[in-house]
DNA sequence: TAACTGTACTAACACATGTAGTACAGTTGA
DNA sequence: TCAACTGTACTACATGTGTTAGTACAGTTA
């Protein structure tokens, strides 16, 4: 779990951000669960620690994590709901891809069937 | 038209391809018709002649327009299929952001109902 | 107290983007 | 033919971002 692609354009912390969020949503972290502290996760990931350091200020920023010097880190209280609140955000993102797609002359239904697959395949 | 953002987090180059793409998916700019030259559109846009040199590189390789040196760009044959093909990428991925919201527990609905409104949005 | 935690720096490097300037070669039309 | 236009191809530079590297400091815990 939790996979770093070096060669991504995403940026790395990004993909760290982005894959605890992911974990907290799929239960395999749980509230209140301590996270891996930086050097441990660091040495995992094989990624320099201001790297896993920069992805968890901003998950504490964000209110998903809770970091405390010297205790560690920590997933914050209501953390699922503060991630989907932050994920909905990128409905408008598919709406605009949406609108530069429609006005190309793309089928409406192209899409329709693009987002009934993908939930159809998480289902399962 | 054709404007361009410089604070945008999107590099210039690919706004001016985009814009370009944009209007002649609109039937602004039509096949075979002669574009603005690097210089002449540089001047217009304020934008450096080497960064419409890179978009227009782009459209060319893309076989969206056709350079020749001398002559001045034109809008190739068949560039509006060229393009549609070219941006079904993109239904991809609204593919993965949608499988990425189903799991985070976004109602499917919601993003179906984003899909209508931008389609319903280009009708007008 | 020792060993762990997060935090905060500076420095260096790679890469993408954009600007600036120059030069060259092909095309066109007077 | 020639001047004025075209695209093309460079070098150089500045800037911002992402990443790594190393060091140091402060709080917590057993």
């Amino acid at each position: 779990m939790l996979v770093i692609d070096k060669f991504s354009r995403k940026p790395i912390y990004e993909q760290i951000v982005e894959g605890i969020e992911r974990e907290i949503m799929m239960g395999i972290l749980r509230e209140r669960e301590q996270l891996p502290s930086i050097r441990e996760l660091s040495a995992l990931l094989g990624v320099n620690p201001n790297t896993i350091q920069k992805a968890f200020q901003e998950l504490d920023r964000n209110g998903i994590i809770v970091s405390g010097q010297g205790r560690g880190c920590f997933v914050a209280d209501r953390a699922p709901s503060k991630i989907r609140e932050k994920l909905s955000v990128k409905i408008t993102e598919i709406e605009s891809i949406a609108a530069e797609l429609a006005r190309a002359g793309i089928e409406e239904e192209k899409l329709i069937s693009a987002i009934r697959r993908a939930y159809a395949d998480i289902q399962k």
